[in-house]
DNA sequence: ACTGTTTACGGAGACCGTAAGTATC
DNA sequence: GATACTTACGGTCTCCGTAAACAGT
């Protein structure tokens, strides 16, 4: 087994096509279909079904370990390759709900103590932060997402990063003005199951939302137009309290059940260096050396 | 980066020679050699340095990586071969201390429910369950080992294993009859600092047992061994409770401080099996299929 | 018929072993 | 000077690309 290999599989059934999955590898379908076949050889069981392409249980499995395998490689490769940056350079992922005004404190801060250092902030979602962390395509990234209180976002691979919480804020349901729930001062989830719903996708990780989806649908992850949409009668969406509160049309109600909360957390590789608690420190410590 | 070549730094850097990782390997020195070669040639940097053979901070930092990584290729194998084999033999790892009797009638359980099933019992240390575990060479092991309470043992690789606790006892110091705290209710293991110790190799896992040595050193699992080398005033040794009240010419005294228990757990691979909570549970699982 | 995967085949190159070179104890 | 790692070099075999065969939509 060698990772050329495991890297085709995992290709070719995260796309569900080996042509698509050579083009995205640069080889030719030929390459990773023999790669496939190598592998398939090797286990000595059929891993893909042809036609359509899609994993068997077998191939499936290797498909999750081999993904975990191929983030590893691309951690140590990222880890290595800082261990000789002279490192007068940090880059921050931040989602546009995750504390901006506490990114902004804590750069201050940072700058501070560090006037030669430079920083880049870029706004991502927080699906990307893993992979971008991983490849070294960023040093720290400040995510957020929907989750139960004191229960970490992100369960990706333990071990290879550290997420610490920063905070967790009460969640709402942003509605219409004229919504027959409007003038309440708290509801539950499942009053509204059969709600037309339309959340910013990348902060519905995988809590269970109401399945139903509104006929309008949004990509993308500004809040000044879900809220508008909202008012506009086109669905309702579940956002931090703090934040939905600002609109005009719309009516912010709290949720009192199941519980959830916007839990904005800090993740960055774990590297060999000790645990981080707060978010200075976590810029601090990823902007090493002197 | 291909597997071969984070075997070879691997297997050099834990045997801490190109000649005998070579040798365990299978290939020629010249071919180690050129093989950790490419690695630093790829990554850019030296990741050991010779004579003598010694990992670069760099160096050690991919190797505990490409551990990791190798665990979970092994990991992978051995639920791929499970996954065709029809099932009918369980092999369990166990260790001597590790509830015999629990285990005896976990087996005659699930032997009542499925006569036809071969079971092979191994008594192994905890230290190699990990890797025969990844390796396919057992199915289940029975480990113990100190550890303060409801701490788990064995931190390794969260994800790949599922660790479940059994058992915690209170621990004993072995000691002599004669002995100047013989005959305490109890005691601190501060005060036995500078005694000479004699524990059980396989039992002391990180927690900081005290360094001195015996001027006897014992290697093995065998209780009763041990308990006679104690009574004849070699040594004390930290052992379970229980097992060391039954002996003639030792006492077992009590430890009150620091707080540590012997632990037994279950382990096996996770795969994709849904959580154990029991020992038959985790023997009647890893038995599939009917 | 066309899109997409497999098989056949040939060449370039990776990779390992032998053997000579070199540094360190 | 011996041991142990590195470098040089050549043969083999892997591995990928081209191209033809093949299957499913």
């Amino acid at each position: 087994v060698e990772l050329r290999d495991l890297r085709a599989l995992a290709t070719v059934v995260r796309s569900g096509s080996f042509t698509a999955a050579a083009l995205e590898l640069g080889y030719t379908q030929s390459a990773v279909s023999q790669q496939v076949a190598a592998l398939e050889r090797e286990v000595g069981q059929r891993l893909l079904e042809r036609r359509p392409v899609r994993p068997t249980p077998a191939g499936l499995r290797l498909a999750e370990h081999a993904g975990r395998i191929l983030l590893r490689v691309d951690v140590v490769r990222s880890e290595l390759t800082r261990m000789k940056d002279t490192g007068q350079e940090l880059r921050v992922d931040a989602c546009p709900l995750a504390v901006p005004d506490a990114l902004a404190t804590a750069l201050r801060e940072l700058r501070r103590d560090r006037p030669s250092l430079h920083v880049t902030v870029r706004s991502t979602g927080a699906g990307s932060a893993v992979n971008r962390l991983a490849t070294g395509a960023t040093d720290v990234a400040v995510i957020d997402g929907i989750t139960a209180p004191e229960t970490p976002l992100a369960p990706t691979e333990p071990g290879l990063f550290s997420a610490t919480g920063l905070t967790e804020e009460p969640l709402a349901v942003a509605l219409p003005e004229d919504h027959p729930l409007a003038g309440r001062p708290w509801l539950d989830l499942s009053m509204l199951a059969d709600a037309p719903w339309m959340a910013l996708p990348e902060l519905a990780t995988e809590s269970a939302m109401p399945a139903a989806r509104s006929a309008v649908t949004y990509e993308g992850n500004d809040v000044a137009t879900v809220l508008h949409l909202v008012a506009a009668g086109h669905g309702t969406a579940l956002l931090p309290a703090p934040v939905s509160l600002r609109a005009r049309g719309v009516v912010a109600v709290p949720v009192r059940h199941p519980p959830l909360v916007h839990r904005t957390e800090v993740l960055t590789l774990r590297s060999a260096d000790p645990p981080v608690t707060t978010l200075v420190e976590a810029l601090r410590i990823r902007a090493r050396p002197m």
